[in-house]
DNA sequence: CCGTCGGTTCGGCGCGGACCGAAGCGTTCC
DNA sequence: GGAACGCTTCGGTCCGCGCCGAACCGACGG
């Protein structure tokens, strides 16, 4: 009965569609200031500075002042997860009824970063290629192998869990998260594999990309779709 | 963005505390009725019919009437699931104010049912037991030898996924649900093994049930707790 | 030093929703 | 048939909170 408390605090904090939007937008796992979210949710910078102060301090989200300027950024990966499994749950949206917002949602859908690894048909793509190579199990956990296949890209294992499961929204299947799936993420962001649409969470495989995925054994043909 | 508004409204249906102290009374995996709910969060039967239809309409709660009574229950495991790994979330609940809470709070922390399968600490001796004896994998896969096993306990394979992680809010730590923990959770009871305490979600283990888990094999000295 | 800018605080408005009691409806029991 | 029961619908009240604009504060820049 206590636990539900707690449970209906946390539910609060995100049952506003303001503070939603601001979470989803954290979602690409770098740090906004106040009046870039504020302008990204339509509201003016009053009312987005107490949305944050009730986020931060509800524990979703850290902030880090630094001048003049409120950064904010989701207080983990953990936060992601909880995100990313309750839009799962919450169902196939409902169908676009822009062209902005169909064409929108279909470049979220074909890739996209989920706080700090890949999700979306480029996360599958990815899990799909790690899979065959035998770097992770079918429950993305890594293999002893696997290890080794990632410390050649740089990879040292850290406290954090290596490879874990986070359920992919639009493709209802688990993607690879964890400090395994965070680091292949930044890995193809520095190497330019990656690159982000605009200023969305959206990404895409480049040429380059293509060629390395492939040069890697993660894929035969170039990925479409 | 779309899908944001999804996860606001999801959000908006367990942000309060009646309907999530219902929530929680159906993760006991029950039917209940509407007045019994009612009075277990205290308000008026008008106000629990109002909450009721708003979470059977909003997909986490089915319905089934019959005669003048209105049974409802979670819509399913997934829906347990979700509200189990938000509640570990939201982070270890307050410490309680009185002793009956506080005794309640122990009970629930050494054994309750998840919905349909085992949790607290005899859900994590049941994993522990079952992992001794290759039943599962660590991340709670069922093993080939592992499905024999079962099948002598009367299970057979459904659509659903026979073996899965389920996030344990008191222990931090999975437990096992899916199609085996809940077939496991059927046959206990069946067999007096557990026993619910009370109307609440808590079970404890009976003397007949240390009996059948260390002749099973799943323990060697009695659960204590 | 003053203007600009990012952010916060405060007062006030308006909406949504949580709650109850009363009344109504269908079912069940006597 | 009548009474009791389980539940729902409807008014009505009250509170929380999401929102804004105005005023304010501190940081930065010329």
């Amino acid at each position: 009965m206590a636990g539900m408390e707690a449970l209906a605090q946390l539910a609060a904090l995100l049952a506003d569609r303001t503070r939603a939007a601001f979470c989803e937008a954290l979602l690409d796992g770098r740090a906004w200031t106040a009046t870039e979210l504020a302008a990204h949710a339509r509201v003016a910078p009053s009312t987005a500075s107490e949305h944050l102060s009730r986020l931060v301090s509800g524990g979703l989200l850290v902030e880090h002042r630094q001048g003049r300027h409120r950064y904010v950024a989701l207080a983990g990966p953990h936060v992601a997860e909880l995100l990313e499994a309750m839009t799962a749950f919450a169902g196939p949206a409902p169908r676009p009824r822009t062209l902005r917002a169909a064409s929108a949602a279909r470049a979220l859908a074909r890739g996209r970063t989920c706080y700090d690894h890949l999700a979306g048909r480029l996360g599958i793509t990815l899990k799909a290629g790690l899979l065959g190579l035998g770097v992770v199990t079918g429950e993305l956990a890594v293999t002893e192998p696997g290890l080794s296949w990632l410390r050649e890209l740089g990879f040292t294992p850290s406290r954090r869990q290596t490879g874990r499961a986070c359920l992919d929204w639009t493709e209802r299947v688990p993607h690879l998260a964890g400090a395994a799936g965070a680091h292949l993420c930044g890995v193809f962001l520095e190497r330019g594999w990656i690159k982000r649409i605009g200023t969305t969470r959206a990404v895409v495989l480049t040429p380059a990309g293509e060629r390395g995925w492939r040069e890697l054994g993660l894929t035969r043909a170039a990925a479409s779709g």
